[in-house]
DNA sequence: CGCTATCTCTTACACGGTGTAAGAGTTGTA
DNA sequence: TACAACTCTTACACCGTGTAAGAGATAGCG
C-alpha cells in the first residue's frame, strides 16, 4: 500500500517537509491503535502515544473529529485493498461474494472497537456513507454480475441487496462476537440467509460450505 | 400506560414525595424531547427544558449515562406497548410480523435521532441488548409460530431470524430516511426480502401489499 | 394547622477535554 | 549557511461533568 499522499500534484502546495509527514503518519497510526482499544481517549493520550505534543496534533488536524475521520479513512483504504486482492470478477458470483465478505471481515476484525464507534459518533451520516461507497460499489458489482448470469434473482435492486448483505454480515459478526451464537453457526446462518435473500438456489450453499 | 413505579412494593422505601415524581418525570420527558433533536445537549440544557436546576437532575440520576438509559427505557416501554396493541397471535404469522414491524416503526419513528445514537453511545452493548429483549421476544414468538405452522421454513433458528428481521427493518428505514430509496420502494423491498429469508412462499407477499 | 422530612435551589469548587494563541527552539532543505 | 517549516513550551478561555454544603420551599403527616 503506497502512502499515496506526499507528492500532491498541487503546484500551489508549499512543499511539505519530511518530518511533517512522519509526524502526521505517527499521529494517525497512534490514533488508530489507541482509539481502537479506548475510543474515549483524549487527544492528549493520542499525542503521547505518537511521541508528540498535543499542539502538534492540532497542527495537523484542526479538530478531534477531523482526526477521527482521517483514521477511519485509513482503515477503509486497508479494507478496500484487501477486497481488491480477492479477484471478484472470477468464478461464480456467490463465491466471489463470500470471498468479498471474508476479506472485509478480516480487515474490519482488526479494528473492532474503532469500527463499532465509527458509524455512531460521526455526527453526520453522509460522510460515513460516502466513506463506504467504494465498498458497496464492489459489492453491488458482484451482485449485478450474479443477477445477469441468472445466478441470483433479479427482482430486487443491487443497491438494496448490497445494503442487505452488509447488514446481515454485521449481524452475524455481532452475534458471534457477543457470544450469542458460535462462530461457525453464525457463518452458516449468514450464508444461508444471504443466498435466500439473493434468490440463489441452495445448491450454491453446499459448494461454499468448505470455508470457515 | 400506567406509570408503574410509584408504589414499589419495597417496604424499606421511605416513600417518595409527589413533587419528586413530578420532577423526575419532567426531567425524563425533557431528556427524551431534547436529546432527540440535539443528542449532544448538556445536562444544563436538559434541566432548563424540564424547568429544573442541573443539581436536581443529579438528585434523580447519578450521571448522564444513567439519565440516557432511563430515557431509552421510557421509549422502549412505549414501543412495547404499541406492539402489544397489535395482537400478534392472530392470523397468518407473516401478517402478524408486518403488523409488529409497523407498530415498532411507528413508535421508533417518533424518536429518530435518539434511537440513532442509542445503540452507539451506551458504552456497553450488553445493556442495550437486554433493553431490546422484550422486543425480540415477541418477534421470536411470531417467527416460531410461523415455522410451526409450516408458513416459514424451519431450518434457521428463530433467534437468528429475529435478529435478521430487525436489521433489515432498520436498513430499509435508514435507506428511506437518507433519501436513497423512496419510502414505498423501501417498504416493498423489505417485505420481499423478509419473506425470502424466512423461507415463506411469495404468495404471502401479494396479500400484504395493501399496507403502506 | 403546624411540624418535619423531603425536595429543590443557590452557590461554589475540582477536574478533564477541547480549541486558540504566541514565542522560542529545532530541524529539514535549498 | 540561512531560511522556511516544523515542533515544543507555556498559557489561557470555555464548556461539560460530577461533588459538596447550606439555605429555602413544599408536601404530607399527625
Amino acid at each position: 500500500m503506497p502512502p499515496s499522499q506526499e507528492p500532491r500534484g498541487r503546484a500551489d502546495a508549499p512543499r511539505r517537509r519530511a518530518d511533517a509527514v512522519r509526524s502526521r503518519a505517527a499521529i494517525l497510526d497512534a490514533a488508530v491503535r489507541l482509539l481502537n482499544t479506548r475510543p474515549e481517549a483524549g487527544l492528549q493520550a493520542v499525542a503521547a502515544a505518537a511521541g508528540v505534543t498535543r499542539q502538534t496534533v492540532y497542527a495537523h488536524f484542526p479538530s478531534r473529529e477531523h482526526l477521527l475521520t482521517a483514521a477511519l479513512d485509513r482503515v477503509t483504504e486497508e479494507a478496500i485493498a484487501a477486497m481488491d486482492a480477492a479477484d471478484l470478477d472470477t468464478g461464480p458470483a456467490a463465491d466471489a461474494l463470500l470471498r468479498l465478505l471474508d476479506a472485509a471481515d478480516r480487515t474490519a476484525g482488526r479494528y473492532p472497537v474503532l469500527l463499532q464507534k465509527s458509524h455512531a459518533l460521526p455526527a453526520d451520516p453522509k460522510a460515513d456513507h460516502e466513506r463506504h461507497e467504494p465498498v458497496t460499489d464492489r459489492l453491488r458489482e458482484v451482485i449485478r454480475r450474479g443477477q445477469e448470469a441468472g445466478e441470483f434473482d433479479g427482482r430486487l435492486s443491487p443497491d438494496w441487496l448490497a445494503v442487505v448483505v452488509i447488514r446481515l454480515a454485521h449481524a452475524a459478526s455481532d452475534e458471534a462476537a457477543a457470544g450469542r451464537m458460535p462462530e461457525e453457526e453464525a457463518a452458516g446462518a449468514l450464508r444461508v440467509s444471504l443466498l435466500r435473500v439473493l434468490g440463489a438456489d441452495e445448491s450454491a450453499a453446499a459448494r461454499g460450505a468448505g470455508g470457515a
